[in-house]
DNA sequence: GATGAATGAGCTTTCATTCAT
DNA sequence: GATGAATGAAAGCTCATTCAT
């Protein structure tokens, strides 16, 4: 008859949000924003439709929520630990990283393409928008600028980096679309090669 | 009050045809396949509602349509008139075309963008794959044969065709993001400066 | 063969939009704004949900729109035709239409009362207070005027003319709640008693 | 750790019952019953949603309650202490208290309002209605038969005594809408002028 | 007694599609 | 061919109520 503590209260809801939010990035990517319904996603997740809402204001916050989780996988891409290591090392732990997190998280990265590139929703996404700015441009920059530094301007070392990260864009877009037959690895060993002789 | 002649009849109904199949490219491209509604494009179009109708059996295929009439703008893209060139040049005027469409086209790229990566829709867009698989990769493959197919394996060149695609792709997706401030013609020539010394 | 013609479309959206007026109040003035759904509506008028989404933006415009339409139980109410006729004449024809109207468009009283009570509905009905205060409140005014002008002060005159609406207010609040057993006529009498020797 | 006695634990019981009945009471006449939710009457006492349900069997009883609470209102307006003086000190009491009710407990003259003209609701205020025809009205009838006994049969002054009903409910109606600068005190001399010369 | 997570019925609203004219 | 009124399924969301602890 002892009610719950705060604790136990903390820890279901904890569990409930989780448990919402991946099943929420699965049905997205599933089926699309638009397409992917509440009551789906409720059901993908065995709870009432009603309890999504105990979590989150609405349909747009659930997305915002299920992106902000998924700002994980990009900073898991930019986790290159070794100080002591070359630019072109580091060039190669990211692209690693990267083609890493489009086998593990294949749900969350169909989701990326299907909002980024929504002409509407992606509006709402500014909490994505400033970290892309603040975190991930900056650290692109400062590695091409170790790379290039000594024979490039900064102008054209910016350019370099729009390039590469259209490189990043463009072949998750395809291994989005294509799926496992993408030969993913073999692409980034032929990118290297762009960059260094090997 | 000439009786309309059968091929007059057929040029109008082309005509309509045309018109809705071009109103509705810029209002999917604006709002999104689910957010644009019926009602908008017959609008736009200044036609009425039940007329659509009449023309495509559903909003499904009105957007099939709209899908293969942008398939002109890949033609266009791939016309490289004189067969006297090597193949750096075809390469560099495929690239020049496509910079230009990507600016002419922007409504096209857009709905392009947001359909292919769109996960259930894309798979009712076979049309476009076969497109693309007959008549796009083909086209790739032979000038990169003419550049690489001294030094490569045809598998490898297929890999650089991706690579290269990726590349297309990702530029796509990041001009229509970011719009009219995307540098698009410094990341054209970075792109060739990997292929090419210059 | 021939298509409807405008006019035939204007009147059947006339025809339609009248009715979804009449049963709303109706239902409206049953169950409260509230209660009242949009189904039960729809189903009053042996229509679809839908259709009142054709002519109504909202179910606020709806109410809005059932308001305006009983402005005319106000504007019947103050018809007095005669020119030449003494204050007190016109204050009995005034209350004359003003019990005859509560019998005949018990409805739209229920629903007045039910509305204008409701303390955040209220701030919606802005034609309302606008339509009363410009055009109820000067008539009363301008009779009371006739009235008491020699023996008053305009101060004292504006109090006289919130006591009569307190009455009116009050007959029409109490008559909502109880009815036809309500003797609306004998009140009405003891009223004027208050105000003229008989 | 003395064990609370039975009556700590009823005392207890009626002091968060009363909290409850306040709060809601608030809560009510700011939204009105519908949109006013359990919700926000819990926290407006600082409690939680499920002990509201230990107390009431539903929002629909809690409702009940609040309004029998407000009879307090009704008994307070009647109390007229002094058994030797006359009719018309009463009602010059009576009306005094009833004027001052409305400012001291505008949130209960607010529900009542919006409940009693509430078509639906009003019915299962069966309770109100009772202790209204079994005291509320008692009073006024024996008041006006003293005022009014010698020239009336006892159905006219049945009406003078509706009449005068109407007045009360019209003036809390009108105070209600218009809020403070509603000029009560004003409006209530005038209305005694209508009984007794002054 | 007390908590708040969880439920599910029911609400308003949207929109592709049909069809009488 | 052409119109737009009308339909109805399905969406997002709210909230009184229950119940395990």
């Amino acid at each position: 008859m002892t009610p719950r503590t705060p604790e136990k209260f903390a820890e279901m809801r904890e569990k409930s949000r989780n448990l919402i939010i991946e099943k929420a990035m699965d049905v997205f990517a599933k089926h699309g924003y638009y397409k992917a319904s509440i009551n789906m996603i409720s059901k993908a997740a065995g709870i009432s439709k009603g309890l999504i809402y105990n979590y989150f204001k609405s349909k747009d916050e659930l997305l915002q929520s299920v992106f902000v989780e998924g700002f994980k996988y990009f900073d898991e891409m930019m986790k290159i630990d070794q100080t002591e290591i070359s630019a072109q090392e580091k060039l190669e732990i990211l692209l690693n990283n990267f083609t890493q997190s489009l086998k593990d998280n294949l749900p969350f990265w169909k989701l990326y393409q299907n909002i980024i590139s929504h002409p509407i929703i992606s509006e709402k996404l500014t909490k994505f928008k400033e970290y892309y700015e603040s975190v991930f441009g900056p650290l692109l920059m400062s590695i091409f600028i170790e790379l290039f530094g000594n024979e490039m301007t900064e102008m054209e070392i910016q350019i370099e980096v729009m390039l590469f990260a259209a490189f990043l864009d463009g072949i998750a877009f395809d291994y989005v679309i294509m799926g496992e037959e993408y030969p993913l690895d073999a692409i980034k060993q032929k990118l290297l090669g762009k960059y260094f002789d090997r």
